[in-house]
DNA sequence: CAGTGGTCTAGACCACCAG
DNA sequence: TGGTGGTCTAGACCACTGC
């Protein structure tokens, strides 16, 4: 593991445990520096991530001040999958796979996908069940030739997991868009709206891999009452 | 300023005449790092910037791959304002100042805004005419303390232009929060809302100076079919 | 004034990629 | 094997904060 990942976690466990509270300012990066026996340069490393996450806030000539205890929930932001989701935010849920087929990209799919054109896709199909109810409808579109031994059962679980632990590929960005789309007929059919409901909540997500491969095109489909986004946002000044 | 700012507006302004187009790499950082005098920590900074904001891919051995030779909107994540925004996108639009008021931050509003109790605070709702029709409405309580000169006519134009350009506060971060709500009697009031709607899509902010003071509590209430939220993510690994 | 974070340098070794 | 980006070090000077 490497030395500003390290120092990232224990200093991120510290103020979880509000070893360090909010409020209070962590040492100084001399003495990080000293403690962790790493060159202050490191330590800033590890520092920028904790602010990047909205753990801390630098100020200069005072010090980095803890400004939350708490990890945020990224639903969108931070590309996390359902299944992460999930499991950090713990309700029930559970997954139903309506559709798992091998199709073939054509100029209409290439368009809303970006995958190339003559190649082939399994396109899944999945409704999220959450507290009894199906709130959410997942279609994925997922590059053949990068995962041919996909299986419904792996879809059932996780996919991101598969697709990371088992085949080691390496998603790195998303292009993300949210909007409030009319209802369609799948969503009548799949979700449980309710009489009033004339919109649901649609997440579009391009997604590539580090080698900027295109590897899928997910749209997330949410009831819109059960749908909320957070995010921690810094204003970005050039 | 700073010699990695100049770097990064260097290379973001190469990216977006396509000196440096989609598909190709940049020079090496060891390149880069002659060409610009400067040291390829510095170098790094700089394409840090451009990897964050999704013009770039880095690849370990092999280099800097250009991925995107546009400026993506962040009408939230970026914690950008409504003006900015409005100008980057360059449609139509006007703003209606609807209240403009002092008031007290009792327990209720304390609990709401999250500024000091008994503190006092600008009370302003806004509604934003886009294309012709009224789709916005924004509501902002914000500390009477750090702006005590606000006027109808500065608000009426760039709130955030007033506080950074002539007040000299420097905005930091915010907590963000996105919902669909059930329409309320302000929404129908002054939105120009269809008959079907019963939802708005609201956006919470709790903002935030760089010296974690609290400044302002905005709410922003969206027609549905005009708000559109794209963003640029990178996936979390640790 | 001393202490803090912000910027910058020069140099080193590593892991990864391609030919 | 040579070139790339990723990590890390030691040291320097600056601007800002608070006393």
């Amino acid at each position: 593991m490497k030395k500003y990942e390290l120092i990232f976690q224990d200093l991120e466990n510290k103020i979880l445990k509000k070893i360090y509270d909010e409020g209070e300012f962590l040492p100084s990066e001399m003495e990080l520096s000293d403690y962790y026996e790493a060159s202050r340069a490191t330590i800033r490393q590890a520092l920028n991530i904790l602010e990047s996450r909205g753990f801390i806030q630098k100020q200069k000539g005072k010090g980095s001040l803890v400004i939350s205890s708490e990890k945020l929930n990224f639903p969108i932001s931070g590309l996390t999958s359902y299944k992460e989701l999930q499991e950090s935010l713990d309700f029930e849920s559970s997954t139903t796979v309506l559709k798992f087929e091998k199709v073939k990209i054509d100029d209409e799919l290439h368009i809303l996908t970006l995958l190339p054109n003559d190649s082939y896709a399994w396109h899944i199909l999945r409704a999220r069940k959450i507290e009894g109810k199906y709130s959410v409808l997942d279609r994925d579109y997922i590059l053949y030739d990068l995962a041919p031994d996909l299986t419904e059962d792996i879809v059932k679980d996780s996919l991101y997991e598969y697709l990371e632990d088992e085949l080691g590929l390496i998603i790195s960005y998303a292009n993300k868009e949210i909007t409030i789309d009319f209802i369609n007929e799948d969503d009548r059919k799949y979700i449980d709206l309710a009489k009033i409901d004339h919109h649901v909540v649609s997440v579009k997500s391009h997604v590539y891999l580090a080698d900027t491969t295109p590897l899928q095109y997910t749209e997330s489909r949410h009831q819109v009452d059960k749908f909320r986004f957070t995010e921690f946002a810094r204003r970005q000044k050039i």
